[in-house]
RNA sequence: GGCGCAUUCGUCUAGGGGUCUAGGACGUCGCCCUCUCACGGCGGUAACACGGGUUCGAAUCCCGUAUGCGCUACCA
């Protein structure tokens, strides 16, 4: 069963590094934080990981947030900021080296970038060879109290690492494959890995959720907590997600930031339901659910271990299904912006309404949904390429003054109505429904392809649907007269 | 190079020794519905990377090989 339930209240955290939009990849471990949360109780706590100022800005953590928000997610603690929290990691490195657990380290960056390079050379991995690790105390707190400067390095324990991975099970690195980090800098600025370890005791975090690119560094972590003397959280890595290349999913590939997916057009539910199942499964093949589903049914032994495509195709669809279902004020308000980037934004609501409800079920994306929605307010020009069929057929003109003459009779005028008046018209002339009805669907809309045409007519009530009528006819007569100009057609 | 992780239809996945002639979903193809486009319904296509074991029996367990990916910073 679940076996966080043994391991004391469960805190997990979400914790991002504001050096971009925010990636979908960060979305899903966000998602995957939240679901564990849901499920089991406890809290789920969001820190911004900043401690790299020159790559940090908080604009970036003002849009990360809004981002977290949009998609739906809540936390409960926070937004922390690391940065806000440099006295404490210090404080930590300070009882580190106190303890032997840290020392000091004087080595220029110049020479360690010589040994690396040398390495290199030799097509070995740089391994800090302790050179400071020689230094005694008393001179070292000399060299310290006399003002050179000096990076602290994490003494690295001469044990197997072990630990526990919801996702991958028991891992074992061999005692060589880290060397001793850095915890603080030159400048007296801690480094990722200290502040992750100090702040994650601190905020007592349960569960570690973080992507698979951390599996390795958790090597170094494992035995830094221990030295901190505190216990090791649990630790689930999620496999990555990638673009169709295979490689890491990145923006140089398509879209790969939430906000991205956003403008698109992309509902956040179904964003939250599509990353909650890359890489995560609830079972019994179900898969369009709600958060508060999810949160029921979430386990992390069902977490997949392996990496996963994203699949544009599969969003759009799952989009396309929380479109249909979404209350349609819901909807009206999630698709405001794109229904006024398409000029509707001034149109009568009722009757926006009306047609945006008629088409949900047929839209994949919200600018999709307004595309639709668009013949049925603003018809558009004439194009005499897609009018050639009706251009050509003398009968055409003929049937559609026929037509409108019989539309604006129709009383009282609805969906009913027009459809039967159409199609007493079509049996009178011997012709099937159909013959009627495209010419008509594109003198009312413009477009060959489109609503359908009873509702059409219906929602753009009787005047409008006879002065459309009036403009189409006379671009028939038009076209006609200048295609008979060129050459001869009708006879 | 070293260390690590991964490998079921094109894609997301179900599967945790016999119920698998491998199930579902997206996509794709065909048919039905139909005023176009969709929606919906029905049906088809398509996968256990490879090689060795273990076992009466392996998609499921073990070991190799291959391939892919990640990490290998005084970045996070």
């Amino acid at each position: 069963m679940t076996d966080h339930t043994l391991a004391g209240p469960v805190r997990v955290r979400f914790a991002p590094s504001p050096t971009g939009y925010l990636h979908v990849g960060g979305a899903r471990t966000a998602i995957y934080n939240e679901l564990l949360r849901l499920n089991a109780g406890g809290a789920f706590i969001l820190r911004i990981e900043d401690t790299d100022r020159e790559r940090s800005d908080e604009a970036m953590t003002r849009q990360i947030c809004s981002a977290l928000e949009w998609l739906g997610l809540r936390w409960d603690e926070g937004p922390f900021l690391q940065s806000e929290r440099v006295d404490r990691h210090r404080e930590a490195a300070a009882e580190l080296i106190a303890n032997g657990k840290a020392y000091r380290c004087f080595c220029s960056l110049e020479l360690l970038d010589e040994q690396r390079k040398a390495a290199e050379a030799k097509g070995d991995a740089f391994f800090y060879p302790r050179t400071c690790f020689a230094v005694a105390r008393g001179d070292s707190d000399a060299r310290a109290a006399a003002g050179e400067t000096f990076a602290v390095r994490f003494r690295m324990p001469g044990e197997v690492i072990r630990f526990q991975d919801l996702v991958r099970g028991a891992m074992e690195f061999p005692r060589d494959a880290v060397d001793d980090f850095i915890l603080l800098r030159s400048d007296g600025s801690p480094t990722y890995h200290l502040s992750v370890c100090v702040d994650d005791v601190d905020m007592r975090i349960s569960h570690v959720i973080r992507g698979e690119d951390h599996l390795t560094n958790t090597a170094k972590h494992v035995p830094l907590f221990q030295a901190l003397g505190s216990p090791v959280p649990m630790f689930a890595h999620l496999p990555l997600i990638l673009g169709t290349d295979k490689k890491r999913l990145s923006k140089r590939f398509g879209a790969a930031s939430v906000e991205e997916f956003r403008e698109q057009g992309i509902l956040p539910e179904a964003l939250y339901n599509y990353l909650a199942l890359l890489g995560w499964s609830p079972g019994h093949d179900r898969e369009v659910l709600s958060r508060e589903e999810m949160g029921r049914l979430f386990t992390t032994d069902r977490l997949n271990s392996s990496p996963a495509i994203f699949d544009h195709e599969k969003l759009a669809w799952m989009n396309g299904q929380y479109i249909s279902h979404l209350p349609l004020a819901e909807l009206l308000e999630h698709a405001a912006s794109f229904l006024a980037a398409e000029g509707l934004a001034g149109v009568e609501k009722a009757r926006l309404g009306a047609a945006v409800d008629l088409h949900k079920n047929r839209a994949r994306s919200l600018g999709h949904l307004a595309q639709m929605v668009r013949p049925y307010f603003e018809p558009i020009a004439y194009d005499e390429e897609a009018c050639k069929e009706f251009v050509s057929d003398p009968s055409v003109a003929e049937s559609m003054a026929f037509l409108r003459v019989r539309f604006v009779a129709v009383d009282p005028f609805g969906k009913d109505g027009v459809e039967a008046a159409l199609r007493a018209l079509a049996t009178e002339r011997g012709v099937k429904a159909g013959v009627l009805i495209h010419p008509a669907r594109m003198a009312l809309s413009g477009v060959a392809v489109g609503p359908p045409l009873f509702d059409l007519v219906a929602l753009m009530g009787r005047q409008a649907t006879e002065e459309h009528m009036l403009r189409f006819e006379g671009f028939l007569r038009a076209a006609g007269a200048a295609q008979g100009s060129t050459g001869p057609t009708a006879k």
